[in-house]
DNA sequence: TCTGGGGTCCTAGGACCC
DNA sequence: TCTGGGGTCCTAGGACCC
């Protein structure tokens, strides 16, 4: 009998925080930025804050005025990733299959575990408390059929909660609920919703497959009507398709300098470079993203018929794609790069691809994204002269 | 109170080929 | 002579998640 866990520590980022600074526990913290930080948003609150009224996404602008006594954190991600890194491992001493699903978050299929740990509320209730014992966090636990079911599950035990639905269960516990609780439906979506006056998911479960997709369109009627009967989502299933990377740059105050948005741009490659060569990962589409003052966003991509050997390579083509997108005289508050269609990059390659000047610049390159990544200033100042820019 | 950063997936339209 | 149908790749924009 298919059986799985959805396992979701509690206010990740702030939880790690109060154990580091046993000063913040029982007091409201908010991880994201700092009481002053313009276009900061929040990440994590705890529970603490939360009562506030304080939670994700919140501008820390608007934290502040709904909780000015509340200790501010700009974070340690590096940090936090150690944390996840541990426990995730410790998760595998439960379930020989541990699907991560984000930092903080993973499936764990427990079918045929019986035998080692009883039955799966056992092994959840052990779960959580080798996961409090040995790092100090809660973690929320739903156990169900499928992992779509566990993972709603496991939001309506937090925090700390532990929930089972019943095998069989899974359809009367989903037609149970409010449209609130889907996950995969957002604000856009619950619009939709509200448009309809549907209000619960028993309200969606009574239209029709046909009147679903024509009302949301093909992907998202079908996710819904099964959403509300309870189904397993494809989304947590599969192999993942194309992978990409990208970073980018949110601005204190809105950049008008070509120069300078160009020595962010080469700032962004530059990290992308690093995760490229590190990973392994070979690409020949670039993307540019260009969000303006008044937050229209705007993105341009491109694909070559090389892939993207070197900085100054990837460098080139952004610049290229920036100089035909930007508007300029427009501010700009946001830049972004990314590269798509990601392709593992392990096996050796083709010698031809290279010619030997290119390859020494990759040799050369590598050195110094490794020194950059310690001394981020000095590499960037080496690299602009390189680049004969003034 | 203006709205982070890093991802995945979907849609719609165009180019191109058979 | 007035325009099919399917498949694939690419691009721009959006919705959604943590």
């Amino acid at each position: 009998m298919a059986c799985f866990i959805h396992a979701d520590l509690d206010a990740f980022y702030a939880s790690v925080e109060q154990l580091d600074h046993p000063e913040y526990l029982g007091k409201p913290v908010i991880v994201g930025g700092l009481p002053d930080d313009r276009r900061s948003v929040v990440s994590t609150a705890s529970y603490e804050a939360r009562k506030f009224g304080v939670h994700s996404a919140m501008p820390i602008a608007q934290a502040v005025k709904l909780c000015p006594q509340g200790i501010y954190l700009r974070g340690n991600m590096g940090h936090y990733r150690e944390v996840s890194e541990k426990i995730m491992t410790l998760f595998g001493d439960f379930s020989p299959e541990v699907q991560q699903l984000s930092i903080d978050e993973a499936f764990l299929d427990i079918a045929g575990t019986e035998g080692l740990f009883g039955p799966p509320e056992a092994l959840a209730q052990k779960l959580k408390v080798r996961v409090r014992k040995e790092t100090g966090l809660t973690v929320s636990v739903g156990i169900a059929g499928n992992k779509y079911v566990a993972k709603i599950a496991s939001g309506m035990s937090k925090p700390d909660g532990l929930y089972r639905i019943a095998p069989g269960g899974e359809e009367a516990f989903m037609r149970s609920l409010p449209v609130a609780n889907i996950w995969g439906a957002g604000e856009k979506t619950r619009e939709i919703f509200r448009k309809y006056g549907l209000k619960t998911c028993d309200d969606i479960y009574r239209l029709s497959l046909e009147t679903l997709s024509s009302i949301f369109g093909d992907a998202s009627g079908v996710f819904l009507y099964r959403a509300v009967r309870g189904e397993a989502a494809a989304a947590f299933d599969g192999e993942r398709g194309s992978h990409s990377m990208s970073a980018e740059r949110t601005f204190a105050y809105d950049l008008y300098d070509n120069f300078t948005m160009e020595s962010v741009l080469l700032n962004l490659c530059e990290g992308l470079m690093w995760r490229l060569l590190e990973e392994k990962w070979r690409s020949r589409t670039v993307s540019l993203k260009i969000r303006y003052k008044d937050f229209t966003t705007e993105s341009a991509q491109e694909t070559f018929g090389n892939p993207v050997t070197t900085l100054n390579g990837l460098y080139d083509r952004l610049v290229a794609l920036f100089r035909k997108k930007y508007r300029a005289g427009k501010g700009v508050r946001l830049l972004g790069a990314g590269l798509m269609n990601l392709e593992w990059a392990g096996l050796p390659q083709q010698a031809e691809l290279f010619d030997k000047e290119d390859e020494k610049e990759r040799l050369l390159e590598k050195v110094i994204l490794g020194i950059n990544q310690k001394f981020p200033d000095a590499a960037l100042r080496r690299f602009r002269s390189r680049l004969g820019e003034p």
